[in-house]
Formats: C-alpha cells, structure tokens, sequence
DNA sequence: CGCTTTCGTTAGAGGTTGTAACTCGCCGCC
DNA sequence: GGCGGCGAGTTACAACCTCTAACGAAAGCG
C-alpha cells in the first residue's frame, strides 16, 4: 500500500492535504449525503479560502470521484483481506454486510442511485472487476450447484465479463445472484425500508445467504 | 380518481399550475436526475419568475416531496391494475420491472439512496403499505412454501408489520424474498452495473422470478 | 543567491434557494 | 354597481454554492 515513490516535498505536502480534503468530505458526507457535500464548508473547516481547494481538486466532481474510487478500493481490499484470511463465500458475505454497515453512505456511493451525466473512470473499473473476481474465485470453489437452468446456457454464451475466469457457468449463476440478492437486502435495510417491520435484517440477510450456499 | 370535491375556480387553477410544475419538474428529473432539479429553471421554463413557485410549493424538498408521492402512487396502482387483470405474483413481478424501465429516476425516487434528513411524509408511508398488501396478497395466493426457515418462525414473532394481514409466515417471508431479490437485479440495472457485462438482465430477472415462484 | 514553481489569497461572475415588500387583478359581498 | 380583501406574480435582496482570474507570498531547486 506503500505507492509513495520519491517523494519531493512538495508532493508529500500535495498528498496530506489531499488526504486532509477527502477525510472531511467523508465526515461532511456522513452528516449530509454526497449531494450535500460542499467544497465551501470544506475549506472552511480546514481553516482555508474557498477556492484553495481547486488546486487539489479540479472540481466537486473530481473529489467525489476519488471518493468513489476510496470506497471501490476500500471494498475491494476488504474482501481481499477476507479471502485472504480464508473466508469461503459466506465469509466474504458477512465481511461485505460489515462493510457496508460501517459507512451507509460509502456503500450507496458505490452501488447507489447513479447521477446521470456522471461516468466512472477506468481505474474504479478495474477495481470492480477485481471484487468480481474475488467473488467469482469463492463461488468456483463451491460444490457445483443444481441441475443447470436455461439461464446458465445463456451465461455460457456470454462470459465474457467475466474476463478470463475458468468458473462453470453454474458459478457465474451464482455470483449473479449472490450479488444481486445481498445487494437487495442491504440497499433496502440501509436506505431504511426496514425500519417500523419489526424484524431483524440481519436474519434476511443470513436467511438468504443460507439459500445462496446451498442451492 | 377524481379529488376534485367543491373547486372554486380558485382551487380549479392552483391544481393545474401544480400539476403544470410536476410536469416540468419530472422532465427535468429525466435529463438531470433528482439532485439537479432547479426551481428556478422550472420557473424559467413556464415564463414566470423565480419565487413564484413558492407559493405552489413551500421548497424545493416540498416539490420533490410531491414527485415520490406520485411515484409511489403510480407503482401501487399499477400493481394494483395488474392484481384486477388477474395476475398472479408472477404478473406482478413484470408489472413492477415494467414500471421501473419506463422510468428509471422514478424507481430510485421511491428505492434509491435516501436524503440523509430527508423523511417520507406519513401518507407515502400509507401507500407503501398499500403496495405491501397487494404482493402479500399474491403471495399468500401461492401454494405454501416448501419446509418452514428459522426466518420463517422469527417472521412469526414479528408480523406486526403486515397490518392485519393474515398470510402464513411462510408468504411474509416470500414476499420479503421477492421485494429484496427483485430489488436487487432491478436496482443494479438500472444504476448501469451490467452494461458492458454482455448478458441480459431481462433473463436474469426472469431467472430469479422462476426461483421465487417455484421455491 | 536568484529563478521558478506552486500555494493561498481576494475579487467577481453566474448559478441556486428562499424571504420581504409591493402591485395588480379577480371574487364575493353589501 | 362599488368596494374591500385575498391571492398571484413581480422585483429586490440576502446568503449560499461552484468555479475563474489575477495577484502576492512562500517555498524548493539549480
């Protein structure tokens, strides 16, 4: 994680206030949402004029682009660290769930309502499809699952998302749905659907992690 | 559907200038999203100036207000139509991904990421549960599920969210599945997370819906 | 030591939400 | 019919936002 090469000192100081900059977009985030972010009251908590940061940031969209990039990377190394740590597929769902848990906002930042002009950069891409491949090698590792359905035919014939990646379609089927599934859940529990029924998410959650491994 | 009680002229012209603002205001969601709805460009665009909308609407949360309550309005009659025709959980399911890609931004108006201080007024809390009856009808509809889940007997102590609703725990929970699951591949292909993967998020809705219905 | 780069400042344009005060027109009432 | 009052729409303004331009000052580099 060390990426400092040689570092002048001016780019040191460059990348302590830059690093200064998103940690308060974080906290300001957490309080009022990433609409509400302000480039404004950032400097002003910072003890600095408005325009200053436009030396750190070409634009609002520029910061919360690396924001962005932030949570893909700290998602991804998250599931990394799991997988690393040995986790199967079910670990790697629980370690998401705490993931997301930790940070509503950061979560929806990644996989929230998308603003429309907006378009990711290629570098939160290919940390996504690292995470899909994390993903992917847990669900390759699974026994292979039940009989295999029309749609797994049709996943056959379109792999190449997956790039490169040797999983049966049965696997690819199950990411899919491991995605989808977990992500329906926590979406809706953090955007606070939930909230008034009475049950506990946590139990869903499980309940449907249970049905993603055995089936 | 017609409110209309006693309408003073009046009243008769203070509905349609509202209505004529929605209007505007829900095209103007279309090419910006949510966050970049301008009262002022509305006004702009009707040939009045600024802060007469104000007296249409109290703010701009106030409008946007208005826009989930049709939204959410709009999903339970169309489901509710869909249950009139004779559909079954199956139909509904359809009906809903119909009405999510008609109008993507209306979906994530009603189950995008939330506004951190924002809260649903109590009549779109009411409308949401009158969404809720109708999938839990249709689901109760079905045949019962195979062997009863943990969940399922944890859904039996916490049913006071299904108003009165007498369906075994066995459709609650179905009906959780299906709002979750059907959220989940819905969600995800409408924030654009399966363009350029190659294959069809139609088929993979399909998929689930099979699984939910044979389950 | 001097040159250059970069940082932070203030000034300002153009946008937004929202308030205050004012004018004009319509509607009902006597 | 004349008149009072209510309400719609107007302009003016405050306060905030993003972002650009031009300037002074401080720091590193040769």
């Amino acid at each position: 994680m060390a990426t400092t090469g040689t570092d002048s000192p001016r780019e040191r100081y460059r990348a302590q206030v830059r690093a200064e900059i998103t940690r308060h977009a974080w906290e300001q985030m957490a309080t009022a949402g990433a609409s509400a972010l302000s480039l404004n009251a950032i400097a002003k908590q910072m003890g600095m004029s408005g325009p200053a940061l436009y030396r750190y940031f070409a634009s609002r969209d520029d910061l919360i682009t690396e924001l962005v990039r932030e949570a893909y990377r700290s998602l991804a190394d998250t599931l990394h660290e799991a997988s690393a740590a040995g986790a199967d597929l079910s670990g790697l769902a629980h370690a998401l769930r705490d993931w997301a848990l930790t940070d509503p906002h950061r979560y929806f930042l990644v996989y929230g309502t998308p603003v429309p002009g907006y378009q990711a950069p290629a570098d939160t891409t290919a940390i996504s499809s690292e995470i899909m491949t994390t993903l992917l090698d847990a669900c390759a590792a699974l026994p292979r699952a039940g009989a295999a359905t029309s749609f797994d035919s049709h996943l056959e014939d379109h792999r190449d998302w997956a790039a490169g990646h040797h999983a049966p379609s049965g696997a690819l089927h199950r990411f899919l749905t491991f995605w989808t599934r977990l992500h329906g859940v926590l979406s809706l529990e953090l955007a606070g659907h939930f909230t008034g029924m009475g049950f506990d998410p946590a139990r869903l959650f499980a309940a449907e992690l249970d049905e993603l491994m055995s089936s």
